[in-house]
DNA sequence: CACCAGGCCGTGC
DNA sequence: GCACGGCATGGT
């Protein structure tokens, strides 16, 4: 596994594609290609999409002192980062995300991105704006496979502007204002604040995670994680994957 | 054939 | 407030 492997194909993004030595993904409309973080340390955009200027060594040395659990993610994983995405391609993934997994996440994102995105390059197309996919009725999406959750996207869509509220928030009404959405729930509007709004006090909790918490972390409240709730919970998530935890 | 995946909604208590 | 069944789809 490579350095950009976890990060870009392992659950918190749907923007990237791996190919023959390098990564593709079309955001900022354009197609971005690379195979290391260096190659992103000149390019503004990708420098905060990456999150180059964070001292993660430093985060990740605290992280590894908590136990033993953590400090072998650390190992296991030690380049993973937290994407700094656009929130409104985060709340749509998310939503795709229910009850569904990573690949089938991917191919419905790549699918509504050639539906209803437009095209940046030959071949390649740029996800839906809320504008764009306002033109998508419950009938098409469920053409396209989503399944149950093409009302959802019809709802987010129509409170859209919703989301440009969110960053103005305390975390807790942050969680609570995203759930006035049909088909975000807990889980889903932590995935949005954390990716899409970089609000590092997430702690999303998915089936993955309830597995680790279980195992290894009995009884234990969330704050045991403090002061980096988001960045144990994606190691966690990470290696939780990796163990394939029953 | 089951069972599962970065869960949520509606219902019933 | 919490437990439960149902839900679209495709992979294993």
């Amino acid at each position: 596994m490579d350095e950009l492997e976890e990060i870009l194909l392992g659950g918190q993004s749907f923007s990237w594609s791996k190919k023959e030595g390098y990564y593709e993904g079309v955001l900022n409309e354009r197609v971005y290609r690379i195979s290391s973080l260096k190659d992103c340390e000149n390019d503004s955009f990708l420098r905060s999409y990456f999150d180059l200027d964070y001292d993660y060594d430093k985060a990740r040395a605290e992280i590894a002192k908590k136990d033993d659990l953590l400090k072998e993610a650390v190992n296991k994983f030690p380049t993973l980062r937290i994407l700094r995405q656009d929130p409104w391609t985060c709340v749509i993934s998310f939503i795709l995300s229910q009850n569904n997994n990573i690949k089938r996440i991917k191919q419905l994102y790549d699918r509504l991105s050639e539906n209803y995105g437009h095209e940046v390059e030959k071949g390649y197309y740029s996800f839906p704006t809320a504008s764009e996919l306002s033109k998508a009725t419950v009938e098409e999406l469920h053409a396209l496979r989503v399944g149950f959750r093409d009302k959802f996207i019809v709802d987010a869509v129509k409170q859209h502007e919703l989301f440009n509220s969110i960053d103005k928030l305390p975390f807790d009404e942050a969680l609570k204002e995203l759930q006035k959405v049909k088909g975000i729930g807990l889980k889903v509007a932590s995935c949005i604040l954390l990716f899409g709004y970089h609000r590092m006090e997430a702690f999303p909790v998915d089936v993955w995670i309830k597995k680790v918490l279980a195992k290894y972390y009995p009884g234990k409240d969330l704050s045991y994680f403090e002061p980096y709730p988001a960045l144990c919970q994606q190691y966690l998530f990470s290696f939780s994957r990796y163990l394939k935890l029953e």
